[in-house]
RNA sequence: GGCGACGUACCCAAGUGGCUUAAGGGAGAGGUCUGCAAAACCUCGAUUCAUCGGUUCGAAUCCGAUCGUCGCCUCCA
């Protein structure tokens, strides 16, 4: 088995990846809230995730993929002013909480399947673990970890001694109350909720009974019951969005290494922001692109997942529409050579291959194995591809046969890829393509000419072949 | 205020001490081929890696300073 190498948030550095288990991992993402779409930067995590997974599954591993959907609101802060994102959204949405979270699920998941990213083992939600969540803070709680205030049960992270290890927090630097007022009655500025109260003036649409009072779940300690029920105490990698190095995943490391006592997780990977020339996307500043507004412009959403192989998923990414066509151009270019080989490979059906031609695939296989293990460096893979796209002197067969081979990894579904069918072409068009026909044979190429111009103008394409004229619908 | 990341051609981007006189893709220019168009193919595109200084036989790669961009320290992928 080829090696590979991680960039692991907790030890700072790249490292080798070393399995709990031989040739099996278990491995949990964060997903999303689902109070609303996730956009396209949400989204670039989630194809970062699936490229590690694929990476794995390439080199032989099995892989237990675990992905939760957080569909209990929490509240902006672990203050009392602060709202909760998923009764905001119902109320704006006159939907109840359990009906958005459905409809932002369902959408979500959808989502990852258009972008051909391969589903989780299981999809984990966090209302439905609800009991392992308790039993969590219960296991906290007989260890002397927490603390009850007026308005919940908090996990005192001065009771560890290497709180903050993953972000490197400089726990003295930071800066409570920048944007938000802190709690008089928390011990530390570090410290953070398990289990949260419900308003006594108010009921909440989710809430649930405890040892504590009614309430509900705090942020992070879902992550923690979810993953450890299905991978176990310790477990191989997790993932999730930078932004969740220096609070969700430092208080779920704090919380399940203080309940087990035992090490969390070995790797930790961290995908980067996309950004606009604003900033990063975000959701808070209201404008925000989605899957399908992308499918609206009229662009496939694999186009988008090309776009994100291009750069490592480390580093953050500048979302311009000048990107998107120019990863558009390469994917529609790659797309249009898949289907020419895969012609020619149905053409000769003998293969041309040599051993000479053995040794060469053998090396592309080489290089490329090596490029996506080494911390996923997608591009230089691609670089390989375009390699082999480009290499006349293997034959057809051979070169898609690599292809296939490495899009397990890149996944961008080049064994679907067909010939635009001519779908149901309108007869008037198919009227004016055989008189284009008519009039070339006649060599009144002035005529045929104009034509195409007129056939353009009603949306459709004509390409003259060897063996006849194609006709499909400008895309 | 603290912590951190990044700055390679018109755009995206790999490379992190000698194999590289800096991969690959997009855009552009010129050409081949088809009546034209499309597709495809070929050729040309950074003596240079934000700037300045240092270490070294040797630096885009290491060190320091400066400038610039961005993120985190609320919720966020």
């Amino acid at each position: 088995m080829e090696k590979i190498y991680l960039y692991n948030t907790l030890a700072h550095k790249k490292e080798e990846f070393i399995p709990i288990k031989e040739g099996k991992l278990g491995m949990y993402c964060c997903g999303p809230t689902v109070y609303n779409y996730q956009h396209i930067g949400n989204l670039r995590t989630y194809i970062f995730e699936d490229l590690l997974k694929r990476m794995f599954l390439y080199n032989g591993y099995k892989v237990n993929h675990i992905v939760n959907i957080t569909d209990v609101g929490h509240l902006t802060s672990d203050e009392d002013e602060g709202e909760d994102k998923m009764e905001v959204g119902a109320s704006r949405e006159g939907k109840t909480v359990w009906e958005l979270a459905e409809y932002y699920t369902d959408i979500f998941i959808k989502d990852t399947i258009r972008l051909n990213i391969l589903q989780p083992d299981k999809w984990t939600k966090a209302t439905d673990h609800i009991p392992e969540q308790i039993g969590l803070i219960k296991c906290l709680e007989a260890k002397g970890f927490t603390y009850i205030t007026s308005d919940g049960v908090y996990f005192d992270t001065s009771k560890i001694n290497n709180y903050g290890e993953l972000a490197q927090l400089d726990i003295s630097g930071l800066k409570p109350g920048h944007r938000i007022e802190l709690s008089e009655e928390k011990k530390n500025i570090t410290d953070f909720s398990l289990w949260k109260f419900s308003p006594k003036d108010k009921k909440r649409q989710m809430e649930w009974e405890s040892t504590w009072g009614t309430g509900f779940p705090g942020w992070h300690i879902e992550c923690s019951a979810m993953a450890m029920k299905y991978l176990g105490n310790h477990f191989d990698v997790h993932c999730g969005g930078i932004d969740h190095i220096p609070g969700h995943h430092t208080n779920e490391i704090a919380q399940s290494e203080a309940c087990t006592g035992e090490k969390f997780v070995n790797y930790w990977l961290h995908g980067a922001f996309l950004e606009e020339e604003s900033g990063k996307m975000s959701k808070s500043k209201g404008e925000f692109l989605t899957v399908q507004a992308l499918v609206d412009k009229g662009y496939d959403p694999l186009d988008y997942r090309y776009m994100c192989l291009g750069t490592n998923y480390g580093k953050r990414l500048l979302f311009s529409w000048e990107n998107l066509d120019a990863a558009k151009s390469a994917y529609t270019r790659l797309k249009n050579r898949v289907i020419e080989f895969k012609k020619q490979t149905a053409e000769h059906i003998e293969s041309t291959e040599t051993p000479n031609h053995k040794e060469t695939i053998e090396g592309y296989k080489q290089q490329f194995n090596e490029a996506v293990n080494d911390d996923l460096n997608i591009s230089s893979g691609l670089a390989v591809l375009w390699d082999v796209v480009k290499n006349e002197l293997l034959p057809a067969k051979s070169r898609l046969e690599l292809l296939y081979d490495f899009d397990n990894v890149l996944g961008l579904g080049l064994k679907e890829v067909e010939e635009k069918k001519e779908d149901n072409i309108p007869e008037e068009i198919m009227k004016l393509v055989e008189e284009r026909t008519a009039a070339k044979k006649a060599k009144d190429f002035k005529r045929a000419d104009e034509i195409r111009a007129k056939i353009k103008e009603m949306g459709y394409e004509i390409v003259d072949k060897k063996d006849g004229v194609e006709v499909k619908k400008s895309s």
